[in-house]
DNA sequence: TTAGGGTTAG
């Protein structure tokens, strides 16, 4: 190689402040002029622009410029590794690190964690530790780190808490990665003792616990602990009111998201799909029409998982018009959007309009998948629509290469029990994959019922009762099929069954907002 | 150049 010309200042920053694949390019072009493509630590800047820019035509152009490297720096290894260990398929990582093991480059410690991250596997994590006490960094916390939380996030809380142990020095993200690995596999009680033993706390830390605590249900300990942190981030607002609204606790969803206002910490994405999702459920439309106010107000993109969260609000809020204009005002739409449309349509009784959205699919680049399925089927169902059922029905695994499920066959039993198809809906409910499922049954009972088919619905209802003896429901129903049969004495003996076992009848309950204050109310209210 | 957290639709 020649002597390295002087390389000019403007050039190097220009490519240090490349932002895209483009502009990478340029740089190239003008390095090749000047000549200074020749210089090792130029294409190495010229490397890391461009697998920095995260743009995937870049990660092969990156590996081309790589391969003519003569002689890759360990700065130019690791950008390649972490480049690969980021992308969509890491396994290239672990190929070049072992390719790096076979040149004379050593690896460095900032090798380590771009490797462990690429890991996918388990066996593979084990070489790369081996590989780390031979190569001299088993005592660097930022290697251990990494090692630690790859164990924590695989299942292996031993080897975890083996490792942490003997750790010479520990900061706290390695008491919080060992908070994580007990966390995420719901041992949350572990988790407590050493977040109550640690000195000192991240915020991090506190939303470990409390989303470990939310992922379980356990909301009144993750509220206890989320009162009591002295700094909260979107973050540990985000996993209070996401256990909130997995809990069923909407109002108190609400009220968090009021109370964030106050604080100095902006709603983001998450925040505002989870909040929806509680004004989709307690059907506060005010609710939800002020987050579409601030979403509108602050320019923020409606797309994803916005978008499916908007529609669907909209939708359970008795706003089907509102759905439709935000699924037709959004481009950027995924199959969950055009779901949650289809689903909107389907319990607005526009079920011929539903279908058009499912056969409108594959023209606008979207795969359906189960979920689609299950909506367009029980918009058939509600509508009638025999025929186009069916046919769907029996595409699904021959056109779309989805195998039914139980959802499916539920849809399916209802559409032939409404149509009167009662030997069929039977036929089909003994063929579905998983045997004994109850909804298949209720299903099948209430079609009898609707059709005055008595033998085949005490069959129906004998064998609910058998598969959930412990449902009131199940009871009621084979009890009304023998009050329809005029035989009382059977009748009267369900109702006293249900006494001895302590079966009681829960009651419906339903939620609705009046003048933007939630109010519960129950059957019979 | 290096490690960690939260989300939708049946």
């Amino acid at each position: 190689m020649s002597a390295t010309p002087l390389p000019p200042p403007s050039i190097l920053s220009f490519t240090d402040m490349a932002t895209n694949l483009s502009e990478v390019h340029q740089s190239h072009a003008h390095m090749i002029k000047t000549g200074l493509i020749h210089s090792p630590a130029a294409a190495a800047r010229l490397l890391s622009s461009a697998v920095a820019t995260d743009e995937l035509p870049a990660l092969a152009y990156a590996d081309s410029l790589f391969s003519r490297l003569p002689a890759p720096t360990s700065f130019a290894w690791n950008s390649m590794i972490r480049a690969h260990a980021r992308a969509p398929d890491p396994a290239p990582a672990l190929q070049l690190f072992y390719r790096m093991l076979h040149s004379p480059t050593r690896p460095d410690k900032y090798t380590f964690p771009f490797v462990l991250k690429a890991c996918a596997a388990l066996p593979e994590a084990f070489q790369i530790h081996a590989r780390i006490l031979k190569t001299g960094f088993g005592s660097d916390i930022f290697v251990l780190n990494t090692l630690l939380h790859t164990y924590a996030i695989n299942g292996l809380t031993a080897e975890a808490l083996k490792l942490f142990a003997r750790m010479p020095q520990k900061d706290v993200i390695s008491w919080n990665a060992m908070i994580n690995a007990f966390v995420t596999h719901g041992l949350v009680g572990r988790a407590r003792k050493l977040f109550d033993k640690m000195s000192e706390r991240n915020v991090e830390t506190w939303n470990f616990m409390i989303s470990g605590y939310s992922n379980l249900g356990l909301v009144d300990q993750s509220r206890e602990l989320f009162n009591l942190m002295p700094v909260r981030d979107i973050v540990s607002w985000n996993a209070m009111i996401t256990g909130c609204a997995r809990t069923g606790r909407f109002d108190e969803v609400i009220s968090l998201f009021q109370e964030m206002q106050y604080g100095n910490v902006w709603p983001d994405e998450c925040t505002f799909v989870n909040v929806l999702s509680a004004c989709a459920r307690v059907g506060s439309l005010g609710q939800g029409e002020w987050i579409r106010a601030y979403v509108d107000k602050n320019g923020i993109e409606i797309k994803g998982f916005l978008a499916t969260a908007l529609v669907d609000m909209y939708s359970k809020c008795g706003s089907i018009e509102k759905a439709l204009q935000v699924f037709n005002n959004t481009s950027k739409k995924d199959v969950s959007t055009w779901n949650a449309m289809i689903d909107g349509l389907s319990s607005h009784g526009l079920g011929e309009h539903a279908l058009r959205l499912f056969e409108e699919m594959p023209r606008n680049g979207l795969v359906p998948n189960g979920v689609t399925f299950v909506n367009v089927l029980s918009a058939c169902s509600h509508e009638g629509l025999l025929n186009e059922g069916c046919r769907i029905f029996n595409d699904m695994a021959r056109v779309y290469g989805i195998e039914p499920e139980i959802e499916h066959y539920g849809c399916m039993v209802d559409l032939l029990g409404r149509a009167g198809l009662l030997v069929a809906a039977e036929e089909l409910l003994r063929r579905a994959p998983v045997k004994d499922a109850p909804v298949l049954w209720r299903s099948l009972l209430s079609a009898c019922r609707e059709h005055g088919d008595l033998e085949l619905a005490e069959i129906a209802a004998k064998q609910l009762l058998e598969l959930s003896p412990f449902d009131s429901s199940c009871y009621i129903q084979l009890s009304n099929v023998y009050a329809l049969l005029g035989r009382w004495e059977d009748a009267r003996m369900l109702r006293e069954m249900m006494k001895v076992q302590g079966v009681k009848k829960e009651p419906g309950c339903s939620t609705i907002e009046v003048d933007g204050a939630i109010h519960e109310f129950f059957v019979g209210d």
